[in-house]
DNA sequence: AAATAAATTTAGATAAGGCTAAAAATAAAT
DNA sequence: ATTTATTTTTAGCCTTATCTAAATTTATTT
């Protein structure tokens, strides 16, 4: 059994490894979870310890089989409470991170195959993230970051990159959901903002709005 | 805020003044939670610093008003999971309660919120425990215990008195439930064991089983 | 190849929550 | 009214998870 400060480290150490291939340094991690990095060194040699990773000194970590396993069903879990949230419990998307950052740690095997059931076993949180199956398998669905699409180039909003408050109230303000189409009208080379068409609106948006939000192209 | 483990000496402290007028002593704590009593005098200072109870050395402890609406809420949210658990995702009343001393402590007033709405405003949970409202207040219904009823007496069960696994599955297996319909037939005076009538068959039960059955009287 | 900078680890503290053993206060029994 | 027993508190120690500051290792520049 693993306690919340030991699962969220594997959590974080899971998202960072998912996007590089090379172990994962201490500050990163550090930075990640907003702790210092002398922190950081105690918890992964207790991690090191209990075979969730394998850590060389001042060369970072790297998890094992079952520190991704066990990674993988805490971020299950995250992710279903998530859709339970918003589709049984009139939550909106930008309400359900923090929640259930708390209840991904409850530890009931019984409670979160209900949960998955109830719900008709998703296979996405209400973000657009995946939800790794029982195993810890996740399919990543092919997706482009609405900011590489070229003009007259239409997709389905499938996800978001940045799960901030302030983001996803900015894209509800817009009317930018996912599962809607969009379709890039016109970019502007000096600061790579956009116009896009979305609910049959013109609308521009900058690029770092672009850059969070994740397009299946058409 | 309250850390999980204040919360629990905040409950034990509300259940124990429940049954009891005088101040709530620091063995009784400590018996409840299954620690020790140097621990539990820790505690309380603690509880009465931050006002939810008052303490004077070797007294023992009452809850303030602030410190029985904190207790009450976290009750009311215990319940409410345990109605959520069986109402919902098919746990039966003898699995609920090690998940529900886990949920109690989610921070969310909107989560409990949703939860009282979707399971249509319960007024008890599972055990026929009643649920707090938002206020802490408790309407506690008129029971008696089965042990205390007459040759010839007919009530309806609405309680446990003992909510432990073992005894609600054995009460499962006798086909006892709440709701039902119990009546004396006959009593013991040897050990006071007693049959009963319920589902049209007549069974005997110990008198441990009819101190721990609450009825609802006829 | 040295010198400097950056990253990482170690050492030492702190706070929460718990424990054991000893001291002190209260309650019960002579 | 003492003595004895029980309860409660205090003192000191432990574990987990943090932190800061100092030491050490690795990486980057000159
Ligand atoms: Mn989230
Ligand atoms: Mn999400
Ligand atoms: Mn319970
Ligand atoms: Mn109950």
């Amino acid at each position: 059994m693993f306690s919340s400060s030991e699962e969220n480290y594997l959590k974080a150490i899971y998202h960072l490894s998912l996007a590089s291939t090379k172990g994962i340094s201490t500050n990163a991690i550090a930075n990640k979870l907003a702790t210092k990095a002398s922190s950081v060194t105690d918890m992964i040699k207790k991690l090191a310890d209990k075979n969730m990773l394998v850590y060389k000194k001042y060369q970072g970590v790297t998890l094992t089989e079952k520190g991704k396993k066990t990674a993988a069903n805490i971020i299950r879990k995250h992710r279903l409470w998530e859709v339970f949230l918003v589709e049984k419990l009139n939550f909106s998307w930008d309400e359900v991170h923090d929640v259930a950052e708390q209840l991904e740690h409850i530890k009931s095997p019984k409670l979160i195959n209900e949960i998955d059931a109830l719900l008709g076993f998703p296979k996405y949180d209400p973000h657009g993230d995946p939800i790794p199956d029982k195993n810890g398998a996740l399919h990543q669905i092919e997706k482009s970051l609405l900011a590489s699409l070229k003009i007259k180039e239409k997709g389905i909003c499938v996800g978001v990159n940045d799960s901030s408050a302030t983001f996803l109230q900015f894209l509800d303000k817009q009317g930018i959901a996912l599962g809607k189409e969009v379709e890039v009208v016109d970019k502007e080379d000096f600061d790579n903002s956009m116009t896009i068409k979305i609910n049959k609106k013109a609308i521009t948006i900058s690029n770092k709005i672009a850059n969070n939000l994740y397009i299946q192209k058409l």
